[in-house]
DNA sequence: TCTCAATTGCTGAGCAGTCAATTGCTGACT
DNA sequence: AGTCAGCAATTGACTGCTCAGCAATTGAGA
């Protein structure tokens, strides 16, 4: 059954079995997990992808603010040519619209069309569905509070150090 | 500054600005920025990917163990393809070794090489040390069994439908 | 006023995954 | 024994991102 062990595997074994390990591996896959099933949810009763309800929830958080592509990225944690490509399709799309900046001649504006904003209101509902029965049911009120406040120091962190 | 705005965008404006959905906001880019981390540490200090480094803590778990591809698909949440197309290039990187099951022919199974088990030490010391300085470091002890507790809960609840 | 380093967005090439279809094998049912 | 539904792994075609390198534009300093 077990040949020849080396004597590595032991330390192998230890350092897989880490508690550490085993909950890091569970943030990032409960990570992954959540948001295919919201993926896949939009992309069947919507038409449109995780991604880019991200895009129309920033757009429409304060109506009538101009928001750049690059503002749009560094939300996004994309990088531009990323977000480039995410507008093309969203502008073929028909969901956004570009708008040379006054002020700057460099920057693409992004803005909601109104079958974008109505696009969004749909999509809204099924995002919150899938969030309500995946991350606030399963957790008691308080532990909601709890994990979000852990997620925003862990969020913290990460800004603070080559942020 | 906001020239017609329409009756939609208040509405649309309240849904964006939802809790719940800055919440769940929090989780995929808190989740996504710490897999980055990761990722680049270890492809900068051992030429691995984060991916990579999943597969061999799998592996190593428990040595002599029987692991074929199906069961890391599933174990790190991958299609069948996907993990064919990984276990390629991680072959080519000689980190691991497909071995023919004797009990089924269909499958292959899949095992550590010496260096795949060395390198895996190596990454699991710099894997180590991002996770406690941004999955540890910036949460009180409490905070941290708490979070992990509400993680599996929401494990839990992805496994349990369609799961 | 001129220069020049920094910044915005875009493009070509490449990577790591998906889905759909295929092959080889297995085991259950007739 | 023979068929056939179903599963493991693989492949081709595609997606959605990244990185590196580009042109246009900007603003700060000589």
């Amino acid at each position: 059954m077990n040949p020849t062990p080396h004597p590595s595997d032991e330390a192998a074994a230890r350092a897989a079995n880490s508690p550490l390990v085993r909950d890091f591996g569970l943030l990032i896959k409960s990570a992954i997990r959540l948001e295919q099933r919201i993926d896949s949810a939009l992309r069947q009763e919507c038409g449109i992808s995780h991604t880019m309800l991200e895009v129309l929830i920033r757009l429409c958080r304060r109506p009538g603010e101009e928001v750049s592509q690059r503002q749009l990225a560094d939300d996004l944690t994309l990088t531009s040519s990323g977000t480039t490509r995410l507008i093309d399709r969203m502008e073929d799309a028909g969901l956004v619209r570009r708008v040379p900046s006054a002020e700057d001649r460099r920057v693409a504006l992004v803005e909601p069309t109104p079958e974008g904003r109505t696009a969004f209101l749909r999509a809204a509902a099924v995002h919150a569905q899938v969030v309500d029965r995946y991350f606030v049911k399963p957790l008691a009120a308080d532990d909601y509070t709890q994990l979000t406040g852990a997620l925003g120091e862990i969020d913290k962190a990460l800004r603070e150090d080559t942020g």
